[in-house]
DNA sequence: GCATAAACGAGACGGTACGTCTGGTCTTATA
DNA sequence: TATAAGACCAGACGTACCGTCTCGTTTATGC
């Protein structure tokens, strides 16, 4: 299957995580603008080569080491109705943001991939379309339910979220509580129409 | 009233302007990422240290150079109704955001809050917040006559809109048209509360 | 005569010697290196064209600085006899250059000759050839009483002292002492000729 | 022994020579003063960083560019008479300065030395002291000998010799031609006393 | 076993840009 | 006109990282 049928040393499990411990150590401790290559080799005991040779870049490192470390996946939640679905959404969108260590990786990638075009590409489908693709789903089905409120393609509802998400992290820095959760919900439901199914 | 009374030369408004023109080439012609302090002196035939002298960092210089020349400043429109005035404010960010070099700037300004905290104050005081605010006031009107759906804050309405146009400008790079823009009034517009008001 | 006849405001004989003053403390502060004509200007409270409008380059500053405060003129001894003479002539630059200070801006001012050719000339003019001619006066005057060892001409006894002089403050930095002038003098007088002649 | 038995890679001759012959063109072409790191890098398509890991200053690159190229060790004749040892010392000498690439550089290397204190040491220990002790050598035996004169310690003798040639190098800038070495010999050899002892 | 081959650590290399410093020049308000 | 103040252009300074390139060493595979 993935059988290593080259000849050659094989490669090292523990450098790499030796490298994506280290990353996030230092992303937390200085923050991603002192982030460098040179210094994630110095901490792991490794040589640059060995970063070089398996990432891209330094934000490439930093997305393999959350994503290593922390459930960044998106979840489909199925229960029924809407409501639920979005709320048990953005439920784990909270909790992963709380950790503050997340947050801030998710800014500093969010920033990066604005500058540097290479890595938008695959931060894009290796993490944010794939996050959007699965809350689409969920809004899709919404659709066919009559859920939605008139007037609002599922696309707009799906931009709508995740814009509300992302622009408290990036902007205001405000965490996303219950409180926004079930205000999301009010507003993205149409009035009586999941409560007249539920019945 | 603030006369120059101290001695000494006074600042070139030469200089000035030959530092954001040779700026905003830059970032048309190279992006964001290769923009270079190095290079603005260059091309604007300026010591670096008159650079230095007058902007923090090269981020603030491109937010120097987008808010002098374009006009980023928020419009605050009072057409009697909540609809009409979103509207107005949409259509205003629209235009501002299709011109490409303004929305390069702003998705590189936004990275650069990102990762430099020291901009990032300057950043939200001097652009963000201000655009919130403009946008606040707005809503606020809206909530005093009745207009706002049930179950919303007006700040949260206000994280809706600018998240949805940021996350457009960030994430998907799609424009924001009048189709966006007509969803957002219908979704943010209490059914049927201005049209009864009109009556 | 030469009276200040032009019209304009005088030179400010207070900021001469301001300058003067810094110059010499800097120098003996932090050494030769350390010395710019903005830190010149900053400790003397003067502007720094003050100092461009009446010297060529801050070794030219320091050069007239020592002249003015050090007692650096060569003396032209005349004993009688070419031992005495020497000796005299010795002892003065000894005393000159125990002072410290005296000692290491003469060899920042001969370092400084060495890099920059302007400034060689005037060294030359207005201090190291002075002092060479006088000297030269006393050897001359040996040699009309034929008190010189034989085959030996006057300026190359010249260069030899000077030579031995300028030698301990470059390189071995060790002081001219009285051993050392008693040994000059012996080798440089001709044995039992100035006895001779003095009876 | 000395083996190279650190990991990584090994320095590049090539680039250290590049570096040298460099730094002699530009200190030729225009002068100790106009001589930069910057430079000499540019020159030599070589970083900057690569002349700081193995030079502490461009004085430095100098002295080794110098003791690389030309030979400016000192000998240590051996001819049987003091005359004849001193002779062949100061035309080795004569030799070495009537290249005006070595007599500019020894002239910028002795004014660096006075300007920075790190780089004294280290041209004293690496040169200068080198040739005195040569020299030095020399004198001894003719001590020995009893070929100086009388009332002269060595060490003075050596001042003296060392000395007259530094002096017309650095202040008149005559060459050392055979009169001057002729005159050295008469003066510093007691008349009489080698030819005595030969015979 | 023994060649071949890849990955590893170390670290030197040619570069780019950084932010600072100094040098000289020019401009302004005051004396 | 000289002065103190200070902004200006220019460019070298020494540093930090970049991404690439040897090195010698350490595993693995396959003859």
């Amino acid at each position: 299957m993935t059988d290593q049928c080259r000849p050659g040393r094989k490669r090292s499990e523990q450098s790499r995580l030796a490298i994506l411990t280290a990353t996030l150590e230092l992303v937390e401790e200085a923050g991603y603008g002192a982030l460098t290559i040179e210094g994630i080799a110095a901490r792991s005991g490794v040589g640059k080569q060995t970063i070089y040779r398996w990432w891209p870049s330094k934000a490439d490192v930093l997305l393999d080491a959350i994503a290593t470390t922390a459930d960044i996946r998106a979840p489909e939640p199925d229960e029924g109705s809407f409501g639920a679905d979005l709320a048990l959404f953005l439920e784990h969108t909270y909790e992963m943001s709380t950790e503050s260590r997340v947050a801030d990786t998710l800014r500093a990638l969010m920033a990066q991939a604005q500058i540097d075009p290479g890595f938008r590409k695959r931060f894009c489908e290796d993490f944010l379309f794939r996050r959007r693709d699965a809350l689409g789903k969920v809004v899709e089905r919404a659709r066919e339910r009559g859920e939605l409120p008139a007037g609002v393609t599922p696309d707009t509802v799906t931009d709508l979220v995740f814009g509300t998400l992302w622009y408290r992290l990036l902007a205001t820095r405000e965490p996303i509580g219950q409180e926004l959760a079930a205000e999301l919900v009010a507003l993205l439901t149409r009035q009586g129409a999941s409560n007249a199914e539920i019945r």
